[in-house]
DNA sequence: TCCATTAAACTCGTACTCCGAGCATAAGCC
DNA sequence: GGCTTATGCTCGGAGTACGAGTTTAATGGA
């Protein structure tokens, strides 16, 4: 369709820049009206009227009515086209994998949710490519890119290392090989933190800092809306600097990593209880023991490790607001203070003043579908590709 | 003269694009021909002529021949206008403050560097001003803005702690009052990183790491050549993330930083000598003793602390490049198997077939002071700022 | 020396987008 | 039913980028 081998011809310089603009905004605050998009992007009421209708000819936007507020003629919602463009979002986990069309406003359709029959890479890559296939029959024309969160340390469209699911470096092209779509591929707590920043928690801020605990710690540093991913797409990956007991060797490799002080691992070590195959489900099962005195004095330690570390983060990135995702949460709700006094006595002594607001995500299980959800939708609004669509939209 | 109690009045969308990424380039290429900043940019020659003749008319370029290179119309060298604006790029260490005039292209000219008379936070700060105004003096209206690195944690315009300097909270915006003129504040250790980024050992590099020894351990994580600074400009402070001894306290107020495990105060320590007034001469001057089997040791113990942490840094950012500057340069040479080895055991595994490079910074000294003045060039060059520019010129 | 070759700059006409000014429209309010 | 208010539409003008075609200034070989 677009590339057929000769090299894709980029936009005109600024030439759709305002409409990516616009279409920027609608991603970031689904059912904003047009008026307000004119005062968010500074726009001429001329320049509006003539972008939205540009947009609504190459059906990348509707409008309708807007519900009435006060006196001054009505404006309208703006809502992504019923023929318009879409991205396929998907999550792989440890226990299976979800799916989801985008539309432009982040709206995820057809959500599903699949265990895995088989944990064999091909199986699972299979599966997925069945996924994307069932995507292109349902949307045709319209799906555009395909954006996959994977629970593991990312580079490129290649997984280096997923431990829950017990593999090594695995090619994820396969899952769009000959569709002719582009396959971005992302670290599940890296996009979840991009959800955050994007309609979470996090939203508006300039610098956020994400951090998620499930096996082990991940995040992101979030600059603008984008995350820190690095040269190859593997940063993010806070779990193994070096926080914590240089005795001990982590999986990854490296020594004395903060991802073992921080999970169910770290629990079970300090509760003298065997190493458990689900540290997840484990973590969660000890939260709910918080009676015993013992489980009180292993979560204390634990969430002190994570509030320290948090503090240590915020004194190298100086982020505007810090989330917190999966078992961070319960963690510093079962020991608030501990969490507190561990986080403020981190902190460089200018910091604590006013220190950043500590806060849990609003997406949670959600999060890194929307995050692959927003990435995606980036893709498909760059001057470039909306030069591309509108050269097949005219056609 | 442009600010007077009104609001300013923003560039049209993207009127001064091409032109913003015409002197981009150029001070990130300095000396480039127009030929090769229409390759970069992908200008057609139709566009260049027309940006390079507008740049001309409004002083901000000039065109002297290039030397020929084989057949074919000569092009020129696009160099900044004799009329054309300027920075003041300065930077307030310990001993004196630096500060020098930079050009477009950020040569710096007038270079002065004074030693204190006085340390009194009032004196220095009158001494800074009196620089801005002869500056003024020598410049005039070309003069648009003063960018001041200084070796402290930063806040806005506002310094919060300058252990070095014995200061606390101090106002700086005291250097421009009354000016009108625009004073961008930057630590150090981030506006050196920006050199390196730009025109350093970490040219071209969209993620890059730097990091500086002096008296604790500085740095910063640049992404794209713009530093990530976090919320408030205080961003990386990474010698004080717990990569130490928890149970030692930094004067920063936290516990176990990075910082006391990497200077002359570490060294002293090992060494069971007593704490050095200044750690940095003593650090070099340790650094001399190296045949000294304790000395050795010392050293051996504080190079691996760094290649620890920064292999942490690494797994956490994944950037193309690391650089290093001060006193980490000697100390790397001085024991480069052990920090060789501790980096490598630092990383996660897959990052050690093809770890990021390590280099020393080709700046060095003057880092600090070209990063200001790239800073003070990006601010002088953003649509709105050539526009107003512009304004000015046509009057 | 002259001419073909090459790389780059210039000219011109066109397309696109943004904008200001003025006008039109659709609601609330009295 | 008119007045007020907020918003949308139309029109003409300005600024910029670009493609096509032409010109210019160098090299290098006959």
């Amino acid at each position: 369709m677009t590339a057929r081998g000769d090299v894709k011809p980029a936009a005109r310089r600024g030439q759709w820049q305002t409409a990516t603009d616009v279409l920027a905004l609608i991603a970031r605050q689904p059912g904003i009206t047009r008026a307000a998009v004119a005062r968010e992007l500074r726009l001429s009421t001329s320049s509006t009227t003539e972008v939205t209708a540009r947009l609504r000819d190459l059906h990348l936007l509707t409008e309708t009515p807007a519900p009435t507020q006060g006196r001054g003629r009505p404006t309208t919602v703006l809502r992504p086209h019923p023929r318009g463009p879409v991205v396929l979002a998907m999550e792989l986990r440890q226990a299976g994998w979800r799916s989801a069309a985008a539309t432009l406003d982040g709206v995820l359709l057809n959500q599903q949710s699949t265990r895995h029959r088989s944990r064999r890479p091909d199986a699972v890559l299979a599966a997925l490519r069945a996924g994307v296939d069932s995507a292109k029959a349902e949307y045709g024309d319209r799906l555009l890119a395909v954006s996959l969160a994977v629970a593991g340390t990312v580079r490129e469209d290649h997984l280096m290392q997923a431990p829950t699911l017990g593999w090594n470096t695995i090619d994820l092209s396969p899952v769009v090989a000959t569709t002719g779509l582009p396959l971005l591929v992302g670290n599940d707590a890296t996009l979840s933190g991009v959800a955050e920043a994007r309609t979470g928690a996090a939203a508006g801020a300039g610098t956020a800092l994400h951090l998620i605990v499930e096996v082990g710690i991940g995040g992101t540093l979030i600059i603008d809306g984008s995350p820190a991913s690095g040269a190859t797409g593997a940063g993010g990956e806070y779990g193994h600097i070096p926080f914590g007991d240089r005795r001990r060797t982590c999986p990854c490799g490296a020594r004395g990593c903060w991802d073992l002080e921080i999970d169910g691992r770290a629990l079970a070590e300090h509760l003298h209880e065997p190493q458990p195959d689900d540290p997840y489900s484990y973590a969660e099962a000890v939260l709910q023991r918080t009676t015993e005195a013992p489980v009180r004095r292993a979560v204390a330690k634990v969430t002190a490790a994570l509030a320290t570390g948090i503090a240590g983060l915020v004194n190298a990135h100086d982020p505007e607001v810090v989330t917190l995702g999966g078992l961070a949460v319960p963690l510093r709700a079962a020991a608030p203070t501990v969490f507190g006094t561990a986080y403020s006595d981190g902190l460089m002594t200018f910091h604590r003043a006013n220190p950043p607001a500590v806060l849990d995500s609003t997406h949670q299980q959600t999060g890194a579908l929307r995050g692959a959800a927003a990435v995606g939708l980036d893709e498909i609004t760059t001057e470039t590709a909306l030069a591309n669509w509108a050269d097949r939209t005219i056609l």
